[in-house]
DNA sequence: CAAACAAACTAACAATTGTTAGTTTAATTA
DNA sequence: TAATTAAACTAACAATTGTTAGTTTGTTTG
């Protein structure tokens, strides 16, 4: 719909805006500033500061939960599951790395929202930890801690945000093919 | 010193939650609330509330780099200097989980000490990849791309503050041996 | 042309922010 | 006991916060 692309335009001002100094340090003057105008015009298309946060986090953690769902369904060996998470990483966190900032810092600051967000992240979350137990399971994984798996594998991937825009001499499919080989055969020869 | 003891107090106190809700989003009344003193009575002790966040993150952060001065100066092969990296990562961050929080994601908000802290980070960045780049040199470590090793290592190490107060069954030492295996080697069999 | 509408504006609000000045209280030291 | 000091207090400040109400402007549509 056309009524919605002003909103847009407030909520990838506030995506950037949220990257650089975080929710709370960024106030709708200086949203509406970089618009180029009045903050009390910014009202005329949200509803509020929080509104804007619950787009921007709301939807990414929606397009996680899609991505899984796909690969959930699919009947690919544990290892395969794993590769398509690293790429599903990589693909929604190139599209909009700024949002990821705040996906991963800002999640704190959601109020109606919140809990929406927590159910969406543990059950991300849980989907992983049961790809690894059968990779354990089904002898493909190392009989490794699965816990220290799984977080090692998600802190990497939750920070491509960081990295990301600072590495355009990789694009995405070559960044994928090699963190998956880092993230599943290690770095020692 | 004597003095220093009330001060310390405030920043143990200001550490806890600026880890639950960030620098921006907590007030000079929220720390004195916590305290059970009003708010004027924390200038007693602190000159500003930009004070409180350079001293949590400062300090943490030169401790980085004096641990990895003594790693850098010994004769040991990239693998085991890699290995004494991720010790040190485990260490600091179970004495101060609530200050590595602030390290993380508040030293956007640091003034007067940003530049310090900054070079100190990119220093020791440098150093780990430089370690990398002799490892894979030396045939010790896989030839992949240097970049995304090092990346990938310094995301999981970094998040390490959001995991450590969750897993207590691990002690440090077992956490430590069981990253040092994933990071090194992988997950896959 | 008239009506409708999107999108900006000005002005103001109540609450909250970090911080300062000056004062009081209670314990320690000379 | 008198002086000193650490550490709290009250009261207030100027600035900034998110947000609301009501108005103006210019474009699109009937």
């Amino acid at each position: 719909m056309k009524v919605e692309t002003r909103k847009e335009e407030i909520i990838k001002t506030s995506t950037i805006l949220f990257q650089k100094k975080g929710y709370s340090a960024v106030t709708m003057r200086d949203i509406a500033k970089v618009m180029g105008i009045k903050a009390a015009s910014l009202y005329n298309h949200i509803n509020s500061k929080q509104e804007i946060l619950s787009n921007i986090i709301i939807s990414l953690a929606e397009a996680f939960t899609e991505g899984m769902r796909t690969i959930m369904s699919s009947n690919d060996s544990s290892i395969d599951k794993l590769s398509s998470i690293v790429k599903l990483h990589v693909d929604i966190t190139s599209s909009n790395t700024s949002g990821m900032a705040s996906l991963n810092n800002d999640w704190v600051h959601l109020e109606e929202d919140l809990d929406y967000y927590l159910k969406l992240r543990l059950d991300y979350e849980d989907n992983i930890r049961q790809i690894i137990e059968q990779g354990i399971f089904s002898n493909q994984l190392q009989d490794c801690n699965a816990e220290v798996m799984l977080f090692s594998m998600l802190s990497t991937l939750r920070s491509l945000y960081v990295w990301i825009p600072n590495k355009e001499d990789l694009n995405s499919f070559e960044l994928a093919e090699n963190l998956n080989k880092v993230l599943l055969t290690g770095i020692i020869k």
